[in-house]
DNA sequence: TGCAGGTCGGGAAATTTGCCCGACGAAACT
DNA sequence: AGTTTCGTCGGGCAAATTTCCCGACCTGCA
């Protein structure tokens, strides 16, 4: 409480940490925050790693993050930075809008989450709401958790347990039921199980459709 | 030769169509581009079809293009417009850089290719090159495509018949054997058939493995 | 205490796979 | 023209897998 004034470095201006693997993307979006006249980007990064090393150098108001980069890892960088500094305002910025990607982003502690296909003033405008602290999503995003927070949604992913999750994942990044098996100590004919349980719980009849629902769901790096 | 003087429209500047289906990124791009004192961002499409569109009525001198576009259909927009004028200059900016993508990109009539994980001068350069004619890649395509022509580079799809593609592209899609063999006019026998020979070919064992295999060879967009 | 539900695996019939085969047409080589 | 190769198409059959049902155990919860 009394330390309230303390927490207030900048009233002027908000300065931005980038963080998307590709270096002509990322400039891309920097000219264009940067043509506002109250961003500032502070600095880039090109992985979850120097993203958080950026982020303790920089200490950014806000991080603009793309979270689908080599090792699939935006999630873990949101967690790492927000277990550094509770405080930090993360806005995803991705090319999906899956709920339970967008779901996903949020409970690792993101503040935002914007799609490629919105219009740059949704971003800056999402990028001042965050930099306020408030929460901020751009249409198509609310309109996708809208719905689905309408209809129950089983959302794929959410009738599942958690062995099944887990069966799940490392089926979709290729491995065979055995060496699943071996992986978690269980009998072949469990993960067999499994494997079947899964598609009869989310419907799907193909092991394509179960890769591509993986990766849809965020758990499964393509 | 005598004729040299004729194809020289504008000495000065180059118009360019930027073709991106997200308009954060096409944004960003155009700044990026702008930047450049002879360099004019003409038009911009979302998509394959007003790509061709926005060709014919502005009549660019490079296209900059992101081939990996809903509906896929990136490869074909070239096509088209290459039909239309055997001279248009594409220059192809992709995600990935898969030595089977690239060839395809140049097959269709591509100039140039470019990886969004380039520096942005190499972009710029290479719109530079691709205006005068010339053909361009980045850095990283040259190297992927380099050496895929000095190892016999069985770089999977090579190997793979135009059958055996297509139903591999319909199966990474989620289709059931049966809805595959349907589309085709085969027997079920003979889509398995092809499968099986999939997997012996490609040297894959998981169905899950060949889903990602289509994905990197750009086959099918997750 | 009893119920619900996640985890783990057995069993048996039905289906699919793995691997081999032959046939046909087209292109390529001799 | 003859032949070799290669892609396409499908049959056959044993072996493997999937499908679906079952029981058992453990945990949380009412």
């Amino acid at each position: 409480m009394t330390t309230a004034k303390m927490t207030v470095v900048k009233t002027r201006g908000i300065s931005i940490l980038l963080v998307d693997d590709h270096p002509v993307v990322r400039q891309g979006y920097r000219r264009v925050l940067e043509h506002q006249d109250d961003f500032s980007v502070v600095a880039e990064a090109d992985n979850a790693a120097n993203a958080y090393r950026a982020f303790k150098s920089h200490g950014p108001d806000v991080v603009v993050m793309d979270i689908s980069m080599p090792g699939a890892s935006g999630l873990e960088a949101i967690r790492n930075i927000r277990a550094r500094d509770a405080d930090a305002r993360i806005l995803v910025f991705s090319m999906h809008s899956e709920a339970a990607q967008v779901k996903a982003a949020f409970a690792a502690g993101a503040s935002g989450f914007v799609t490629k296909g919105s219009e740059p003033a949704e971003l800056i405008a999402a990028i001042r709401s965050v930099a306020r602290g408030e929460h901020a999503m751009s249409d198509d995003v609310a309109r996708v958790l809208a719905l689905e927070s309408l209809v129950p949604t089983k959302s794929a992913l959410d009738q599942l347990g958690e062995r099944e999750i887990e069966i799940l994942r490392q089926f979709a990044a290729g491995s065979t039921k055995e060496q699943i098996a071996a992986n978690l100590n269980l009998s072949t004919k469990t993960v067999q199980n499994y494997h079947y349980l899964i598609k009869a719980k989310t419907g799907l009849r193909t092991d394509a459709q179960l890769v591509r629902l993986a990766v849809e769901c965020g758990l499964a790096n393509l």
